[in-house]
Parts: structure tokens; C-alpha cells; sequence
DNA sequence: GTATCTGCAAAACATTTGCAATTCT
DNA sequence: AGAATTGCAAATGTTTTGCAGATAC
């Protein structure tokens, strides 16, 4: 699903019209492998030790082109905490409003036609729900 | 579906345990009269002049608590940008990449299972797009 | 050598907090 | 009077902007 390789990140995004810095590489490679939908500070901070120069202003430059570029999609889920998923194809988050886990899920919106819609044109599908995750369940009736 | 009389928002409010201020009242007036889904500043732009010494604080602390109480729920549609309706229900959102307008769908997630979420405990489904409204469409055609 | 990219510092916004003044009962 | 609410000013936090230096082709 994601490239596999520094080689194959680095085609990719050329292939979208971005040019692979060393930034740019190290970020998206951090995005395919971690995906909890970070926020742009736990990127920061995942990647500031090894880029010793890393500014925060570099990883929203290229989140930003990123979204822009559609290598990655913004997840909404909380006022002012804006994550980023590399996962650009229609599916939906869960986040537990205990322990703040985004889980993702099988779903796309776009399968299903809404009749208040019709004549609009529709773009970007977005379906989202919070909750509580089986793991806080579990360790709520330990209590 | 909304009170229609100033009475009927208090008693409204007060059943949810608001204690119905002027402020209070007035904010949630103006809430199911504009159902364009109105940001802090929209709100507190449009009731300034009628309530002179009205402050941002109070919007949002009105706002906040509204959210708390269950009579108005968070719409996220852009990054930086929170917007409030009065609906509580289960519905959608469609905004336009052109002319910003949102507008409501009738669409309930909760009734549609979701295999990955089984064991799951789900309290909020969202649902939102993105696009161009028909009423843009129509605009671009002209040119 | 010219374009682009990076990263610091400052600016721009949005939201919250502390607290004193006001209002309501 | 006592409790809750309002609203100002300051603080906090996030994101963007301006610009100078570094990097890449």
C-alpha cells in the first residue's frame, strides 16, 4: 500500500510533484510508519533528535504541501489539534475519549448517495465517530 | 424542532440545566435562526450591536457550555476554525470549496454497522464533505 | 548561478485563564 | 449577602509570514 523502500518514498513523492528533500523523506517515511495520525508536534518531536536542524515551521511547510500535493489528508477530530493521515483514500477515524487512540475503519462515504446532495458536486468524504475503545472498556470493569 | 418563542428557550435551556442569561438567550437565538453554522466571530459580530458590552469570553464561555450541556454541538470543517449548531441530531455537513457555505444532510451513521468498530463503544458519529455547491457550478458555467 | 528549501524570529489568530465588577435571587 | 455570570486584560497555544542563509541542480 505504501511504498516500501527511501527509494520508493522518494519516486513517490517525485511522482507527485514534490521534490524529496531530506525533510520531506523523513517525514512522510515517519507518516507511512506511525500511523496514529500524529499532530504536527509529535512529528516534531519524532524526527527533531535524528534532524538535528529540524524546525517546526519545516514540518508544517511540508504537511502543507503535502495535503496540497495529496500525498496526505488532514484529520479533524478535536478543536485545535489538527492530525495528518498518509492513508489518502476514503476511510473513517474512531477516537476513544479516554485514552485519545484514533483507530481507523473500513468505511467510504462516497458509496453512499445522499439525496439532499443531489446537483452538488461532491470532492472529499469524511466520516468520523468517537467513543470508547474495547481496550478502556476492559479496563473500566476492572474497577 | 426548535423553541419558536423566547419562552420556549428558556424553558429549553433550563431543562438541560442552563440558567437562561440574557446572553445565553440571545446566543441560542441566534443559533436557530442562522442555521449557517456560525463561528465564535460570526456570533459575536452579529450580537454585538444589540449587546453593547457583549464580550468574546462570554461567547465563548456561552458556547462551551452549550457543547457541555448537549444543546449545540461542534461542527469541524477546516483547521482553525470551529463552528457551532444548534442541531444535535445525527446529521451531515457538505461545505463549499467555493463559496464556504455549509450545508446540512440528512444522514445518520448510526445506522450503518461497522464491521471494524465491533466491540467498540461508539457515542458521536460525524459525517462531512467537501465540494462545490450547485449554486457555484451554475456561476462558472456563466464564464 | 538561479531556483528552491530550510529555519529562525516575529506576527497573526484563536482560545483560555485570572480576576474584579456586575447581576440575580 | 451569596452564588453565578459577565467581561476585560493577560496568558497560552497554534499556525503563518518575512526574510536571510543554506542547499540543490
Amino acid at each position: 500500500m505504501f511504498p516500501q523502500t527511501i527509494d520508493g518514498i522518494k519516486d513517490h513523492l517525485k511522482t507527485k510533484g514534490i521534490k524529496p528533500s531530506l525533510q520531506r523523506v523523513k517525514i512522510y517515511e515517519y507518516l507511512i510508519t506511525h500511523r496514529s495520525h500524529p499532530t504536527i508536534d509529535e512529528i516534531y518531536n519524532a524526527l527533531a533528535d535524528e534532524l538535528m536542524t529540524l524546525s517546526k515551521t519545516t514540518v508544517y511547510n511540508t504537511l502543507n504541501l503535502f495535503v496540497e500535493k495529496k500525498v496526505a489528508i488532514v484529520i479533524l477530530l478535536e478543536e485545535n489539534e489538527t492530525r495528518y493521515d498518509a492513508d489518502v483514500s476514503n476511510h473513517g477515524h474512531f477516537q476513544c475519549i479516554e485514552c485519545n487512540k484514533v483507530l481507523d475503519f473500513n468505511y467510504d462515504l462516497a458509496q453512499h448517495p445522499i439525496k439532499d446532495l443531489e446537483g452538488h458536486m461532491v470532492t472529499e468524504y469524511h466520516a468520523y465517530m468517537k467513543g470508547v475503545c474495547n481496550d478502556c472498556i476492559k479496563s473500566k470493569k476492572e474497577c
